[in-house]
RNA sequence: GCGGUCAUAGCUCAGUUGGUUAGAGCACAAGAUUGUGAAUCUUGGGGUCGCGGGUUCGAGUCCCGUUGGCCGCCCCA
């Protein structure tokens, strides 16, 4: 048995877990080059400050910070926000705008590891600053949406769930709550789903009671699942707020639907975030199934980056976990067998016949192609056998017949022909098996 | 941080009321087989039975502790 073991919650990524890895990435990347999004990259070891800075001293205990030999009070990145907002906020009056930038990055908690939840994990960030209307949440939920859709994964297998911080306030507000009230009961509707009712233990404990008609109002308001209902709730404190706000919505529903993603979006008033600093459209991406936590959360941040001590910017972004992509790809059998298969496989008869060989093999590789040989002298039947599960489509044979020939014998394994060819052929007729193929 | 549960070969697992030197399949390697394909047969390497302590003549098996995995709570940027 091993006697060293890897931390709890990291992950060690063999050959076939990174093929996976890297499929996830590189359709994450590509997706978002084609929604015109730049891709950034920033330490992963920050000032403590900075994450106490944006939430509270409490987080010291999630995080992996400690003291480096400097004496600086330091942490390991658990989230790419504050970072990407310092980049963002010391360039902030030269960037063009709107500023679409990505990145792909690990990240690290000090939690209790779950299913679905590590202590190192990669996430794909995506925000807009610059931009304070609602076509930012368009852009950035039709990414969400082609992030996991660029899968294969249709509205039967995920959704994405879309809610307002601000519309919350206005409501409560105007049900007589102030500002700490409506707070603690927007954690409340956070942890309802969960816990149900004694989710709002914590705000009877700290404001003692909620009367029933109006918690009666909170969870009716929670419930709200379509625009409809949404306005028809709000309509009895019309207002020029409100109505610009249900207009902001119009907005970024119509845009959606008319990018054809009607199917994936649900309107639902449950969705608070459970951070503080959110101030408008909330959303997350969720299984329909309902099995896995969360797929992918976002909202517009639009104080943050003033708080940091950088210019007011308004901001919006998200972040999809590769954990929970990962397994939501496996469950629906969408994750590719990755096979490290070569182009080419060479059999080779014995020592002489070697060094002709490796002249072509050269020569192929450079072209492109990829190649595999028996590193050592070995019996032509396993030599046929490996060339055979290698999963190449082409063996090339250097027999001693073949050298003193000055031919090679090309094999097409799937059609189990062969035919001989000059050597000085051999780089030009694996380019057309290829390319014919 | 709290609770439940599990831990035997690289993987999946068997291992009797506590009893000799801990097994199988798969995988890996060698041979049968020095010129043609996923077969077959033979053989081999691999284990401090997670780790530490205790009970016992004797512990993979029972007890305690600990570490790690999984599940749940807290948290969830």
């Amino acid at each position: 048995m091993a006697t060293f073991q890897s931390l709890p919650g990291f992950r060690e990524f063999y050959p076939e877990d990174l093929a996976r890895r890297n499929h996830i990435f590189r359709r994450w990347r590509q997706t978002a080059g084609t929604f015109g999004f730049a891709e950034y990259d920033a330490p992963v070891l920050e000032p403590l400050e900075l994450y106490k800075t944006k939430s509270g001293d409490e987080i010291e205990a999630q995080l992996f910070s400690f003291k480096d030999k400097g004496d600086r009070e330091v942490s390991l990145r658990p989230e790419m926000t504050p970072t990407v907002c310092r980049l963002v906020g010391a360039k902030a009056n030269a960037l063009k705008r709107p500023i679409k930038w990505f990145s792909i990055a690990e990240f690290y908690r000090y939690e209790r590891a779950q299913k679905g939840r590590l202590r190192a994990f990669y996430q794909f960030n995506a925000d807009i600053f610059g931009e304070p209307g609602p076509e930012a949440e368009i852009e950035l939920i039709a990414l969400l949406v082609q992030c996991l859709a660029g899968f294969g994964l249709t509205a039967e297998d995920f959704y994405v769930r879309l809610s307002d911080r601000d519309l919350w306030f206005f409501y409560l507000e105007a049900l007589g709550f102030d500002d700490a009230q409506a707070r603690e009961l927007l954690g409340a509707i956070d942890r309802f789903e969960k816990m149900g009712d004694d989710a709002f233990k914590g705000y009877v404990e700290k404001f003692g009671g909620l009367t029933s008609d109006k918690k009666d109002a909170v969870l009716a308001f929670m419930k709200i699942r379509s625009l409809d209902a949404l306005s028809a709730a709000i309509a009895p404190f019309a207002g020029e707020k409100l109505s610009a706000r249900l207009a902001d919505w119009c907005k970024v529903l119509d845009g959606l639907a008319a990018m054809g993603l009607g199917d994936f979006i649900q309107v639902d008033l449950s969705v608070v975030r459970g951070l503080a600093y959110y101030t408008g459209f909330v959303f997350e991406a969720f299984d329909r199934k309902g099995d896995l936590r969360a797929l992918a959360g976002g909202g517009r941040y639009n104080d943050l980056i003033k708080k940091l001590g950088y210019p007011d910017l308004p901001a919006v972004g998200f972040a999809i976990g590769d954990v929970t992509t990962g397994l939501l790809l496996e469950q629906r059998g969408l994750m590719p067998n990755f096979v490290q298969a070569p182009d080419v496989y060479c059999v080779i008869g014995g020592e002489k016949e070697r060094a002709a060989a490796f002249g072509d093999i050269h020569a192929i590789r450079a072209a492109g192609f990829r190649v595999d040989y028996p590193l050592k002298e070995v019996a032509f039947g396993k030599q046929f056998k490996a060339a055979a599960e290698s999963g190449a489509k082409l063996a090339l044979i250097y027999g001693a017949d073949e050298v003193a020939k000055g031919v090679v014998k090309v094999r097409d394994l799937t059609e189990r022909t062969e035919r001989e060819v000059a050597r000085a052929d051999a780089v030009a007729t694996v380019r057309d098996f290829f390319s014919g193929s």
